[in-house]
DNA sequence: TTGAAAGCGCTAACAA
DNA sequence: TTGTTAGCGCTTTCAA
């Protein structure tokens, strides 16, 4: 069968493709596809009309070699299976749709050595800015965002040194808090329950804090449970169930993330545990599922849309101004949402 | 203050500086870094030595114009709000792993123009191939993909035609197949409950494959309910609540994602229902949360990770061998998982 | 096994 | 307002 091909692409059009079809010169045509210089109202017209006729795409490639500008800032985070770094993405996109930049997301699995390669191969398309998550990276890495030039925010933490710019929570401090206001409450044998992932900074920095508050109290932690991988949900009623079977006396459970401290929510009211009078839950994040859940469960949130938002406008004012200082820090607070699972005993606007 | 610099960034390094570092010429320090043609093992060291000691990152942007090769694929998904769209992307990277390809992501926000704007703005970096969700599109965006002349995969949905291959499973189809098995259940009164979105065109699809059904039954849609934006649990509970105000005979629920019907199925056991007797549920999609429900939701798995591995796989193939012939369709056949909220009447392998 | 020359498609800088 | 020239940093091609 033949068929006449209305549009073949063999080669890709190019600025001398739209030159000869307009009759403009080259360099005018780019002036006008870039909405650079003046140009008549006439030649504008003509040279508009043939690109799009033509079907001309710009070749980024050869435009950013030329003029050493590449509107891309790389966003290197650990994963996209749970909702914390969509939602960081989102507060990313939102403030750099109002500019010329772009954001290209790669994932890092929480592997220092994959980060380190995405990192490289991001580095070497040359982008506007890095926003990378965390604080610790290889020293390669640390070296190759140094030595870039480039504006770099690390994000969502900030217990640590930055290498240019960072923006986040401190984790230590949300854990110490958390436990203040659970020791606060009365609760006397307390329970972790988290994820196993050694590479999850931010985790074990949140449970460091939580065990440091916890000692200034005179407690520790009476028992605790890891997991790994899975249905985050189903994993929360498994552990809970499991601490609890080997640890009742436990009177206050605190979990790693929202999800599976929702997961022991479910698996305690079947049980007709009284919460939070017998035992207390509390989670982090502040994801938006909680809203449906039949009690509202106390956590903290992590101002990650915040977080996302912040490091883009320090991204895009460094871009346009390059004089702009850099070494920026960005402190948010998070407070604590007491919900219906977590006594709540007084004010302590102090904290 | 005064600081030395270790690392002085002023301008990123070139090849000539690898070159002028190690006494290598510039063509064969490229072929070392590349691992391209014979090298001797002194000179390969000592090139990469030099490469090493001085940090030199590859500008790719070069490399790719030079060579006309860039390893990137565009990928032009909806939205990373909700576990669908991430989970194609796990797939797809899942097989671009072993290989040289880099995916890139794009958001549209299920905006045709935004999805237009992105895939020119993707395209104009010359990607070796892409990936994009749905069939439907605008007019300039089809025209630009069939004039690219690198392989288009289009995902997800299958009813449709598409530009070159497509993987995905139908949605019409899915929605016949839930309908014709809520009607063998003995279900006579059916509410829908679904979103808002009239651009989400799968949605609509299966919505329309569901009342197709019905209506060969001589049923109908009873009653329906639809929502935007929010925590889908908490709208799930309160769509639940409405439409059980408005049509309280209703026998059998049927919504559009599983994070709404898990918000309906806590609802309803709050309130004492029995489940499936007095009401059955069933959802889309099988996102691993259910897996936490205090039931398990009758659902249809949507073969998310298979799409992305099965859309990559094809983009891998055709660049490897670019003969490979364009044109591949690949559907996928989701069953239903009849959980604990649809009775199971009898085994049906015919359809 | 190594090197030299040309050029990828565009834009900066300058000239007309 | 428009055009010409040179060159961005690399790879392809060809020669040594």
């Amino acid at each position: 069968m033949t068929r006449e091909n209305p549009t073949p692409a063999v080669r890709p059009l190019t600025l001398r493709d739209v030159s000869e079809a307009s009759g403009v010169s080259e360099m005018t045509v780019s002036r006008v596809l870039r909405n650079r210089g003046d140009v008549s109202e006439a030649t504008r017209a003509k040279v508009l009309e043939a690109a799009k006729t033509l079907g001309y795409v710009p070749n980024k490639i050869a435009g950013a070699l030329a003029s050493s500008r590449v509107n891309l800032v790389a966003v290197i985070i650990p994963s996209l299976s749970n909702m914390v770094f969509p939602e960081v993405m989102m507060g990313i996109s939102q403030i750099l749709e109002d500019t010329e930049l772009q954001p290209v997301v790669g994932v890092t699995n929480y592997s220092p050595e994959r980060e380190e390669k995405v990192l490289y191969e991001m580095l070497s398309w040359r982008p506007s800015g890095v926003i990378i998550a965390g604080l610790e990276h290889t020293e390669a890495a640390k070296a190759m965002l140094g030595a870039s030039g480039i504006p770099i925010v690390e994000i969502m933490d900030v217990d640590g040194e930055p290498i240019d710019s960072m923006v986040g929570i401190s984790h230590r401090r949300a854990g110490r808090h958390m436990a203040t206001a659970i020791v606060e409450a009365g609760y006397q044998k307390i329970g972790f329950l988290g994820t196993k992932m050694p590479l999850d900074h931010r985790a074990r920095k949140r449970f460091e804090g939580f065990t440091e508050a916890l000692a200034k109290s005179g407690l520790e932690v009476a028992d605790s449970e890891f997991y790994d991988g899975g249905s985050a949900l189903l994993k929360g009623r498994e552990m809970t169930q499991a601490i609890l079977a080997r640890s009742p006396e436990l009177d206050f459970l605190y979990y790693s993330n929202d999800m599976i401290a929702a997961g022991g929510l479910l698996y305690l009211l079947e049980k007709g545990i009284d919460i939070p009078a017998q035992i207390g839950l509390a989670g982090f994040n502040g994801v938006e599922l909680l809203d449906g859940l039949p009690r509202s469960l106390a956590t903290m949130d992590a101002h990650r849309l915040d977080i996302g938002r912040a490091a883009a406008e320090i991204i895009a004012r460094r871009v346009e101004d390059p004089t702009t200082p850099p070494g920026e820090v960005v402190v948010l607070k998070p407070s604590i949402d007491f919900g219906d699972t977590l006594k709540r005993v007084k004010k302590r606007p102090d904290l």
